[in-house]
DNA sequence: AGGCTACAATGGTCTATACCATTTGCCGGC
DNA sequence: GCCGGCAAATGGTATAGACCATTGTAGCCT
């Protein structure tokens, strides 16, 4: 029954669905050049216009990347991040076969903000450490983790190796705090300068927000965070479990 | 500081700048026709295809919605519905201040699926319930429930009104058995006759479907299902906190 | 009064063309 | 050998116009 096909399928979603196939059937890899529009339009036998509509549409998609000036490509696939699930990052990527590393940028104690105070439920001013962490994939850097931690809670944490250790596991190990649960919220929000120094963009563009409170098992607010990932390099997926150690 | 700003912005994007202010400061109100293509062309001084440009950019934005033939409408709001967390679904949506109803369309016990007595981890072809509940929102239908669960587990769970009472409110009151944490996915799905029938829309169009498996404080999974959102209705958006009841 | 048909209004697809903005590569000069 | 400038290649914006497909309304006929 074809109650939902239309008997004419426009030029344009033809050619789309033929370069798709040619994405998905590897005859095209990601990072590879398409021809250019004047040529593909050429090749369809269609106008540049109806053409850009069918690249336009792939774009949309994710499948596509148009750069102006220098052609077309084949995009990278996306790394596939849990929404909502405390697996931490190093364990989540290094199970799907990605090298992965980390840079501590930041490291420093300092009175927390108010709203951080507020937050991890601390005196006003008390001291945490302010960390900002670049996480790597494939020597690419993808993430910065922005977070903050009481200082009374743990004493002396710069001790410990932050660029080889989960936070949660060092937390866990050194200090008896076990990460239980969470609450997060992802928003988009755009790179300023700073973060998109660091993590090899241009400001202006994408990410991803995660803003992060972390309670131990006493329920008791640990860590407050806030994690901005590339956008074109995420997506996000939603599957709850009990929670995992970090 | 303007290293992102551009000296020129297309005239394209100007224009549907200035029609989302429109939008957004009530000047046009959701479900408001727009002035036809052809007319906002003369007004804005554009060819019709740069005016086509600025509409698309802002019907892929979710703030409009074009029917061929009818016309450009200001789109409905979305409901928001949070995701990977189990908040019931008529207390959530009454909390935002809308009307809700339920329709039970099928209530029927049978031999459960192999896949679902493997879910529920039940004996094959165990007995199992299952229902497909309508949810309205404004007397509008929005969302369809599949589910199961076990005949031995919930016996005579028919005569528990469905309509009116949240089913995990009937499984802790009457059962003793209380929804503590779900296993969740989010997938966008296009709706088949039947589904489209329900909903109100028409097959093809896209659906969000939420598949869950949920669990009793025991850790035991006792009801596995699929919810079948409108995806012009609803966006999600992820926030974890502990377990509400449901 | 209801149903059907036709027409007008509306969005959708497509063409051909021109020009602009960005990127990249090559060549020449230092 | 390196750097800068220029040109070509590429995507981006815009125009003018034609025609197609869908929707809705009005008028006419039963």
């Amino acid at each position: 029954m074809m109650t939902i096909m239309k008997t004419a399928v426009p030029r344009y979603i033809q050619i789309a669905d033929g370069l798709r196939q040619q994405i998905e059937s590897d005859e095209l890899s990601p990072g590879d050049q398409l021809p250019s529009e004047r040529e593909l339009s050429e090749t369809w036998q269609v106008s540049r216009m109806t053409l850009r509509a069918a690249l336009q549409s792939l774009e949309s998609q994710g499948l596509l990347v148009r750069r102006q000036g220098a052609g077309t490509f084949v995009a990278e696939p996306k790394f596939e991040r849990q929404a909502g699930k405390l697996v931490p990052f190093t364990e989540a990527m290094r199970n799907r076969g990605y090298k992965t590393g980390a840079r501590v940028i930041l490291f420093e104690q300092r009175a927390a903000a108010t709203s951080t105070a507020q937050k991890l439920q601390l005196p006003p001013a008390a001291p945490v450490y302010v960390i900002h962490r670049l996480r790597l994939i494939n020597d690419e850097p993808v993430l910065l983790e922005k977070f903050a931690m009481s200082v009374t809670l743990f004493p002396d944490l710069a001790s410990h190796d932050l660029e080889e250790r989960s936070i949660y596991e060092i937390t866990r190990t050194e200090y008896g705090i076990i990460a239980s649960e969470a609450q997060q919220s992802l928003e988009p929000v755009l790179a300023t300068e700073y973060e998109a120094e660091l993590l090899g963009i241009e400001p202006g563009v994408p990410l991803m927000l995660e803003r992060r409170l972390a309670f131990d098992q006493e329920k008791r607010p640990f860590e407050y965070g806030r994690d901005l990932y590339r956008g074109d390099r995420f997506r996000f997926i939603t599957e709850i479990a009990p929670l995992d150690d970090r």
